[in-house]
DNA sequence: ACAACATGTAACTAAATAAATTACAATTTG
DNA sequence: CAAATTGTAATTTATTTAGTTACATGTTGT
């Protein structure tokens, strides 16, 4: 299956209590803004962080922040936390037991699956917040520095 | 988005074509008894299979065959045919530009991405329905030698 | 104490996507 | 030309996801 939007809307509200901490307040209304979305979907997600252990939230104050280090919470440690274990690949379970294929099919696709999804999970455990916030701060700048050429 | 079973079912097309060929009639009806699901969802995936050039077909006969040897079908090959450049993961397309957050998390995001989505995609193009159906008979093997024991 | 403002969740609705079905025109073959 | 089959469009159904409404619970400052 696609893994959804969820997944991205995350990371975004990651990145932007780490931007923007202390400078703006860390409401689920200020981070459904920047996301375009509904603070309570905001609040959904920061509820599956905070199980994960990846943010810490106190019920009735607006101020999260990451329970780590940028550096040591990777992409995959946000997956994890949002999408548990749900395959990149959807199997289909039902086919036919008596047919040399379809009573095979699910174990063998099983086992190819898994090598591509733990290729892309590998590359996910690889990347930290920390790059992506800093990705994020560079593309900032030279939006800022081309703007200002046109002037 | 979840990658569907489109794709799976396409694999097992493929390989049911390879392993039943001149055994029983390649009927949409056939395959779809083996996937368990009707014979217009076989024929339009065969359709997508067929316009990728990774089957022929004749309009009338029920004796599709692939139009390449197994070693030289890989799975991204299926994937592409059937998904195209459907991505694994989704970014929320719409959020603040205002924001530096929201203005810059999608490029940011196509990157890291990208870099797993490569990854994933390597592992399937490394992968040949060859292997695909060798797994699928050896799986088959065991469990005939499995049953004999019990009698 | 209480008013104003938040979070945390449940329950529901709406929208998007995918699978299955119905229907039928076009093609092949004996 | 009749029977069997493919190819495809259009529709329905099922599933999943995003968004909304509603409200109980917690916090803070006065």
């Amino acid at each position: 299956m696609k893994i959804s939007t969820r997944f991205s809307d995350s990371i975004h509200i990651l990145a932007f209590i780490n931007i923007y901490k202390g400078k703006v307040p860390l409401t689920s209304n200020t981070l459904a803004s920047s996301i375009e979305t509904s603070p309570v979907v905001v609040r959904r997600l920061m509820s599956a962080l905070s199980k994960a252990g990846l943010i810490n939230t106190k019920h009735g104050v607006a101020e999260p922040e990451l329970a780590a280090d940028p550096n040591d919470i990777s992409l995959y440690d946000i997956f994890l936390a949002i999408e548990g274990d749900a395959p990149l690949f959807t199997i289909d379970e039902r086919t036919n037991p008596e047919c040399i294929v379809g009573g095979n099919i699910q174990e063998t696709l099983n086992e190819f699956y898994n090598q591509a999804e733990t290729a892309a999970k590998a590359k996910l455990a690889a990347t930290s917040l920390e790059d992506v916030i800093e990705t994020i701060k560079v593309k900032h700048a030279q939006k800022k520095a081309a703007q200002r050429k046109k002037d």
